[in-house]
DNA sequence: TTCCAAAATGACCCACGGGTCAGTTATACT
DNA sequence: AGTATAACTGACCCGTGGGTCATTTTGGAA
């Protein structure tokens, strides 16, 4: 009797992470996570039943990871300002790293938009996402801490503000430090551009 | 001799634009396009040389459109809060009653991002909508009515707030007027959330 | 060394949809 | 009415790529 290859799951799925970031949902082919693989197109469907559950498959891992790491930077960090920069600096170093990720993101987005996905655990995960944002600005709020907007409206636009940030880096290439767009990206957050 | 039938480039432009919102680029089958119309597919073939074809004449045309009002809009206003208010609550009011263009607006952000298409005229309209906007932003800060922020990048900062929002609008079905949101975005980006 | 089950392979199948074009229809002009 | 010309039609062509499966390879157990 054969072991299964151990890590052959996740080789694909890094794989089909490069080849859907720079080819996007509709341009990608099987054949082509094969060929970055080593593997044949065919092995491919061993690990996943399709092409769309592979597409999935890939942007859930990269939600998770990205919705962990905000979750833990929001826990450690201190006051509402703390948090907030806390929460912005993590998802900018994140999308950093994972360029391949956040094209794949972004372009998720726009695929959800036009025709609606209903994949209950991204669903779940970008509803989160939003739901741990509100929950600081609404402590922010009642401590005076800061004004009295809408919390969950300003959290999908806290979330609109760095994705856009992270997309102007990635076009015209990454020139400052994350740390660098954070006072500016806060700074506009906390102060608006007035006076 | 027969002439052409008036107006069939702007029906199909139309029933486009209905299709290419509801299933995207990817999803979209000329022989849709053409049911819409009320014609046959090879039609639609006299018109417009390609799908390709059709589709860019899609974005483009409400891109020129926005762009037209944004530019008016802000001409017309008086002082950089005024033009600011201006170009926000005539973005909110185009998206309002063009939601299929939004639509595909959104999506094709999206595209855009995974695979470089390099449409001249597109790039050119996008271009040209942040370069309007930054000018204000300038004037702004020379008259010391603004933070001396990065115009440019602040530029997309509000194109991406109005775009959020309005997606917002659209996810949870539209329930407020555009002149409210204007006052919930103007503010945010005018004093931010902080104090 | 032999055997066998599971993993891997890639030639093949076929649904799909962009694009074509020979044939049909409508209309302006004589 | 007859005809020429251009718009229109939709059956058809064919490249593409998702998904399959008979066959081959691999490696642990006897």
């Amino acid at each position: 009797m054969r072991q299964p290859t151990p890590g052959r799951r996740e080789d694909i799925l890094q794989a089909a992470r490069q080849v859907f970031a720079r080819e996007g949902h509709a341009g990608t082919r099987i054949q082509e996570v094969a060929d970055a693989c080593g593997i044949a197109k065919g092995t491919v469907y061993l690990y996943y039943r399709s092409k769309e559950e592979l597409y999935w498959a890939t942007v859930c891992h990269g939600f998770e990871e990205l919705h962990r790491r905000s979750r833990e930077a929001l826990l450690a960090a201190d006051g509402t300002e703390g948090k907030l920069r806390a929460f912005i600096l993590t998802r900018l170093r994140f999308f950093d790293e994972e360029r391949d990720f956040f094209r794949i993101y972004f372009s998720e987005l726009g695929r959800s938009f036009v025709r609606f996905v209903p994949d209950a655990q991204l669903q779940e995960l970008y509803q989160a996402q939003v739901e741990v944002l509100r929950t600081i600005l609404d402590e922010g709020i009642s401590r005076g801490e800061m004004r009295p907007v809408n919390a969950e409206s300003t959290a999908y636009l806290i979330l609109d503000l760095v994705r856009s940030r992270v997309a102007q880096r990635l076009h015209q290439g990454i020139r400052t430090r994350p740390e660098d767009e954070l006072e500016d990206l806060f700074s506009f957050l906390w102060q608006g551009v007035g006076q």
